[in-house]
DNA sequence: GATGAATGAGCGTTCATTCAT
DNA sequence: TATGAATGAACGCTCATTCAT
């Protein structure tokens, strides 16, 4: 329960980077747009600090690396991406409720997941973009998701299974189709095709019904 | 009719490979190897190279640029990744035939493009890794899959829909659930976790349930 | 006469150092390590302020440039390379007694030189290492030594000569020889092999023999 | 017997370098004129390259790092630097001849090094001057002293001592009588003040006169 | 056709120095 | 007086690309 955290602290998380310097907001602000942009590699520090209005050097005397900056700026994001199974009584708030659990649930997750991906999404972007070239991230990744929402999901997952209500799949199957179907609409929606004309509400209501239609048993 | 293929086209298009030089094909498979591991910005020339085991000059010898060399790569795969909607009578074969069309066409494009990415996952994770950054990719996917894919499926949901065997949604919202669903499952077997123990055709057969429940009308 | 100086007075030289301030004085123990230990051009000045334990900027309040703080370094210690030759009455003193004279000479500058690399060392390291790439270095050396050693040195010598106690040489060879073996010996013993266990009174011993012998005449 | 050179060998070492293509040539010219000039650390390859009239890539082309390049200039000369003692029968040639062995072996050693460093003085400036800064410079040095000629010199200072004709010091003092006056003048003569009028001929016989005086029993 | 030396622009990074606080 | 964030020129080095052989 030590490291777990209540909503209220998963924001003060969140509000730590008004701890930098006018500058340093700058230098990162510029590197999420030009590093989503191009991708880290492609991305080069003269034009971050030319998009930022500081010299080159203002880069280094924050982070050590032009690495470090993408860690900086990708890893907070990595935490919070599971942030939903972060707090303490998620398990238990679900469970203890009536036969609507499930639809409950998944449109928390979906909802919650909506509004992180949409204010996020620059950042998200290159987390997608560079998990593929850095252990690092996805290092972080297992750890946070095996320790935090894994097990978590699939007691939850088992429970409505033995409620009768979910289809009998293995729990990792079931926790595949609901994750790929949200991320599928999200990443679909903010980072694939965000210029497409989308009826966000719409959307997420056939998201679920897929989902529910695909997970109930009949 | 003139754009489109039989099978046996497809497949001379794959062996087009046969025309390069084994001093060409090298390259390309060593420049494979490395734009998948590390992608194409931090890929060197050199390194590519050396892999392939001829001088640093032969590369631009066959490709102008590193950037023509990554798309020769690429280019065809895009091409190919539509392949089941390429043949000719696609869409006649699944609607002439009995209540069974849906999921026979599920079944159908699951197990085609699984051999697909089997295959070409290198290729395909590259073009994954670099869709972000080259407007081309995107041009070129948005062109085949508008012209040959996306017209077809949206006349089969229609029929399906209206046979009364498929749920009512849009019909772009039934194919992103299809795609979403399918590339989730394709892209987590042989690109995000290849390493897992996956029994294959036991996750096949929950992903065309999970689509069939989620799509078929109770 | 007049720049020449008393014992009293070359002391008062040594501490003038009194009047930094404690922040100064540890910039410049800090400078002399990090100097001797990788040479003045790749020592950084943050490093140096770090080890002294200020900030970046102190150092520049206290020595406008880099290398005016190296100067301040090393420059006092040309002039006390030089110090036995400073002393008003040197060359009398030694004139004035008998035939032991030379042999008197020797221990005197010996045992004083000593003593004074002992204390000096590592500055001295930093003059050897730096001499040759700062012309005001080569300068005040010349400078100082041409004014106050070589030409009492020479007078000596001929006196010596005279007397018919020393081999017929040209004055600056002799003095080349003196140099050469007392430096050596110095140079080998605190800056090339400090490590080496060395008998320090014997071989002061030996190299005042060798010099006896080698100028002597038989 | 087998890691011990001809002169002849010897002198094919120094052709070897005949295998440099022209710019390479030319890179180590200028690295060694402004490695000599300002120091390693202060000399930029911008400025060799430019020197060189190459680009800068050129260098590297040629050395991994600046150091490497360094390295390549210096390492050579250190195992040059022990000449006369790689040669086979150095030891057995010295000590079959009479009484007047120990002068013929200082002049032959003085007159082999005086051509050495009159040839190389830029080289073995910069070897002067970085050896306090190069650990590997260092280990290199003591390796092929130690291996090739303290031995010898030690062997032959016991013979002379034991022969009468020396005077009984430890022989490591002898020896660094020795190097400490040949070195002390081509040092002088070559790096240090090589703008000086010297008179060649009477300065090396000055020090082999100072040398015997100072080193033979009366 | 294949080579690999040569190029030079551009990279990430360091550094001595300045200056507002 | 002392600080340390900010600067921007310069650094060592890499790279895609060219071209004489």
């Amino acid at each position: 329960m030590s490291n777990q955290f209540s909503i209220e602290e998963l924001l003060k998380l969140t509000d730590e980077d008004v701890k930098m310097s006018e500058k340093q907001k700058k230098v990162v602000e510029a590197a999420i747009e030009i590093f989503a942009d191009k991708g880290f590699a492609a991305a080069s520090t003269s034009e971050i600090a030319k998009k930022a209005g500081v010299a080159e050097g203002t880069i280094f005397r924050h982070y050590q690396t032009k690495k470090d900056l993408l860690f900086a700026i990708v890893m907070p994001t990595i935490t919070k991406s599971i942030a939903p199974f972060l707090v303490r009584n998620f398990l238990q708030d679900v469970t203890k409720q009536n036969h609507q659990d499930l639809e409950h649930m998944l449109r928390y997750i979906l909802e919650n997941r909506y509004e992180f991906i949409k204010k996020n999404h620059p950042v998200i972007k290159i987390l997608l973009q560079e998990v593929f070239f850095h252990e690092e991230f996805r290092g972080e990744l297992r750890k946070v998701v095996e320790e935090h929402a894994v097990e978590k999901l699939k007691k939850l997952i088992i429970h409505f299974q033995e409620k009768g209500e979910m289809i009998d799949m293995p729990p990792e199957t079931v926790l595949r189709m609901i994750i790929t179907t949200i991320m599928g609409f999200l990443i679909g929606r903010f980072i694939i095709l965000p210029d497409l004309d989308w009826d966000d509400e719409a959307e997420k209501e056939y998201t679920i019904q897929f989902l529910l239609h695909g997970l109930m048993k009949k």
